[in-house]
DNA sequence: GTTGAAATTCATCGTGG
DNA sequence: CCACGATGAATTTCAAC
C-alpha cells in the first residue's frame, strides 16, 4: 500500500476524467512543471496504483441499450471454476464476480435489448452446473464512480 | 447507431488495452498509415462511440481490498430519487443502477476492509427512506471486460 | 524534492493518389 | 477512402538548484 499525497492526487483526478490529457495541460492547471507531472506518473505508474489508461465505449451508440446483473445460483459450488470457464465464453458477460449470499455469481450483462436479454438467459439457463437465474435489469446508472477517490482525499486533509 | 469496419474494431481494441497507445505505433501494428488511424479514432470520437479516455486505478495497492454488492429495498419507491442523492454522497458506493426484481438499488460499493464495509452498511442502514439492505461481498472478479465487442467482430465477419 | 531547457517522438493537417 | 510529408506540439530525459 503506498501514501499519496496532494499533487498526487490533484494528478489523479485529472486523468480520471481524461486519461489523454497532455502533462502539460496538466502541469497549467496545477501550477507545476511538467515535468513534475511526468515523474509523479511514472512514480505510480511503477507502483501499480495506476492499472491502465483505457478508452471507455458509448454503448447507446453502438446499439447496446439494455443491461441487468444476473445472480447465478449453482446446483453444486464445488464446481465453481468450469462455470466460470463457461461463462468467460458469452461476449455478453461483462463482469463476474464470485459473491457471498443467495447466489454464487453475480453477473454483469451487456445486450442489445430485451431479446437479446432473454437469448442470454436461455443460454446460461441451458448450462447443466446452473439451477437458477435471477435478473436484474437496470434502468441505466444513476451514478458512477472510477474509485472512491473522495476518501484519500478526505485522509490527506485529515493528517 | 454507428456501423464500425474491421480497421475501426482493431484500432478500438488496441485502445481499450491502452487508450494511450501511440497512433504510430497502432498504425506500425496494423500495417496502415497513422493519419488513417487519427481519421478514424476522430470519427469515432465524433460519433460518440469513444467516450472517453479514462485511467483505471488498482485498488489494492492502495488499499481498498474489498468490494461488495448491496441490494438495498426502500420502504417508499416514490421517494427513489431523494435516495440517489443521498447514496451520491457517500463516497464508497461507485455504483449505483435502479433495477427490477426484488431490490430497488443494486450498488457497487468499494472499502478498505470488512471493518470499512461494515461502517457504509450501518450509514445506509441509517437511512430513513431505506427498508432493508442485502449485502453480497465479492471475492474478487473472477472476469472483467470493457464493453462485449466480440459481438461486434462476429457481425463482421458474417456480413 | 523540484525546476527549466534539450532532444526525441508524436499528433495533426494539407496535398495528392 | 487512404498514404505521404511537413509542421507544431508533446513526451521524456538530463543537468542543476
Amino acid at each position: 500500500m503506498v501514501k499519496l499525497d496532494d499533487i498526487d492526487l490533484k494528478i489523479l483526478n485529472q486523468l480520471i476524467d481524461d486519461a489523454k490529457k497532455a502533462y502539460t495541460q496538466i502541469a497549467k492547471d496545477l501550477g507545476i512543471s511538467n515535468t513534475l507531472v511526468h515523474q509523479r506518473i511514472a512514480k505510480m505508474r511503477d507502483a501499480g496504483i495506476i492499472d491502465k489508461m483505457e478508452v471507455k465505449l458509448n454503448p447507446k451508440v453502438l446499439g447496446f441499450d439494455t443491461f441487468a446483473y444476473m445472480g447465478i445460483i449453482l446446483k453444486d459450488t464445488s464446481r465453481s471454476m468450469e462455470v466460470v470457464d463457461k461463462l468467460k465464453e458469452i461476449p455478453e458477460i461483462i463482469e463476474c464476480s464470485y459473491v457471498t449470499g443467495n447466489y454464487s455469481f453475480l453477473l454483469k450483462v451487456m445486450v442489445r435489448n430485451n431479446g437479446h436479454l432473454r437469448d442470454v438467459f436461455e443460454r446460461l439457463d441451458n448450462l447443466k452446473e446452473i439451477q437458477q437465474t435471477e435478473t436484474m435489469i437496470s434502468f441505466g446508472f444513476e451514478f458512477q464512480k472510477n474509485f472512491p477517490i473522495h476518501l484519500l482525499e478526505k485522509e490527506i486533509e485529515d493528517s
